[in-house]
RNA sequence: GGAGGGAUGGCAGAGUGGACGAUUGCGGUGGUCUUGAAAACCACUGAGGCUGCAAGGUCUCCGGGGGUUCGAAUCCCUCUCCCUCCGCCA
């Protein structure tokens, strides 16, 4: 959420900005809705003190004995009291109206970030590591999957529909190796502390994150039980701290959760329908960072290098992109993706992201009420919050089958998986 | 799923319609005393909105929401969460 001191002094760069970022949200609404309110309230408050004082002037008449200047003064709290309820009738209509406006404004990108309407406007920062060179003819992960026995599509398929796939032997194992690689990672040589968080979230979590009320449709519900299912660790990350006012000694504060994720991905509809790009059900191991607002942007380049590290340390060929205005999404004041290099189909090879690295600075913090206090007696601030993969085993699986595959259709295991494997070097 | 009991400040815990401007204790901060410390004593010690250059003024908040009343922490309705017991269950 935007602060509504800065909509109410900046409005004009608000809504240029809206533009930067190729989308819209009710600004002028939200300034008229803003001056209404603040209009009835100075009214209200005026008729309250009127009333608080008048009310206590009917105890001590009553005290006194002098019941019909008692009555008298009752009468007309009452009129006042009928003017006070009227107002705030009005006053609770326009505030639910605002606060849901104020949902829907995404968050203003920090400075020197590209300005442009969609991806072609990234900026590639960097590289790593060069291209597979491959002799024969390299297969994509699905047919590598399918004749290697490691994924089974058709029964994914069967179980649970489109979208869903199954791993089995070895790719379950891998997908697992991938797995408590990363969490082991993390908590050992990242300084993360690891978190089981729920995966079923009240909306209220889904509001503080960012997720509501704007990507209701890509998101599962249970409706009898009122839980919303997370889409991310993000979620519930977020709201750890939701409502809690913490001290600036106890920041930062560095989270790792492994989580599965789940997503309707309604509005992809035809988009990656092959192999387990996009799929419905994944797992994730995702980072998290609370911190103070000076220091944010530090830890955007800590989780970024964290994500890189892992690549490298499985020897994985990648490039860091730096999104532009119109790729950053609701929450983001400055994104960096992680894209690992696939061979893919046919051989012509894509960047496949693999890791989203945001800082959304006071965004989320503002939405879930998130404090801290410089020292005793300071006023309040926002924190400022920070997520990234790091990484998703599902998509992880692709990069890795991929890339170390070879002529005859094995696959290699790249070295710091291979304990994790009970020292398996091939899946054949 | 059934029965019952609860939710008050950082914590404990009083308060059942007007002196609540929320008692008291603990914890915390500052001070007095002391060579220093402890003890003792004194003072201060929640969050947010509106307004104002500021000092300040004012309003709201006793789990959330709604209601009764001139007036609600207190009475009524409702929701959420916690606890105890029973049943079921991986």
């Amino acid at each position: 959420m935007l602060d509504l001191n800065f909509i109410r002094q900046n409005p004009d760069k608000v809504k240029t900005t809206l533009v930067d970022l190729n989308t819209e949200a009710p600004i002028d609404e939200i300034l008229q809705l803003d001056q209404q309110r603040r209009v009835l309230l100075k009214e209200v408050e005026a008729l309250r003190q009127e009333r608080n004082v008048g009310s206590k002037a009917i105890g001590s008449l009553m005290r006194e004995g002098k019941k019909e200047e008692a009555e008298a003064q009752k009468q007309r709290m009452s009129e006042v009291g009928d003017k006070i309820k009227a107002i705030d009738e009005q006053l609770r209509q326009i505030e639910a109206d605002l606060y849901d406006k104020q949902l829907y404004v995404p968050n203003m990108p920090a400075p020197g970030v590209p300005v442009g309407p969609n991806e072609d406007h990234n900026i590639e920062v960097r590289r790593w590591g060069e291209p597979p060179n491959f002799d024969f003819e390299p297969k994509p992960h699905w047919d590598l999957g399918e004749e290697l026995g490691i994924i089974d599509f058709e029964r994914g398929v069967k179980i649970s529909g489109t979208r869903f796939y199954m791993f089995k032997g070895a790719g379950a194992t891998l997908h697992r190796a991938l797995t408590n690689w990363f969490i082991d990672v993390g908590i050992n040589d990242h300084g993360y502390t690891e978190v089981y968080p729920p995966f079923m979230v009240r909306e209220q979590a889904m509001i503080g994150a960012a997720h509501l009320p704007k990507f209701r449709d890509n998101m599962y519900y249970d409706a009898e039980e009122d839980y919303w299912f997370i889409g991310t660790a993000e979620v519930p990350l977020t709201n750890v701290f939701a409502d809690e006012i913490l001290d600036a000694g106890q920041l930062p504060i560095k989270y790792l959760s492994h989580t599965p994720c789940f997503r309707r991905d309604k509005m992809s509809a035809g988009r990656d329908v092959r192999g387990i790009k996009r799929v419905h059900q994944f797992e994730k191991v995702e980072m998290y960072h609370y911190t103070l607002p000076e220091d944010s942007y530090d830890h955007l380049e800590e989780i970024v290098s964290n994500a890189e590290d892992l690549c490298q340390r499985l020897g994985l060929p990648y490039r860091i992109v730096q999104m532009c205005t119109g790729d950053l999404g609701f929450a983001a004041a400055k994104k960096y993706d992680v894209e690992a290099w696939v061979p893919g189909p046919n051989g012509e090879g894509e960047w496949m992201e693999i890791s989203s690295c945001s800082n959304v600075e006071a965004f989320q913090a503002r939405r879930a009420n998130i404090r801290f206090r410089r020292e005793r007696g300071a006023k309040t601030e926002f924190i400022h919050t920070l997520n990234g993969s790091g990484l998703p085993p599902g998509r992880l699986m692709i990069a890795v089958m991929e890339n170390y595959q070879q002529a005859d259709g094995s696959i290699i295991v790249p070295e710091v998986l291979r304990p994790y494997m009970g020292g398996l070097e091939v899946i054949e």
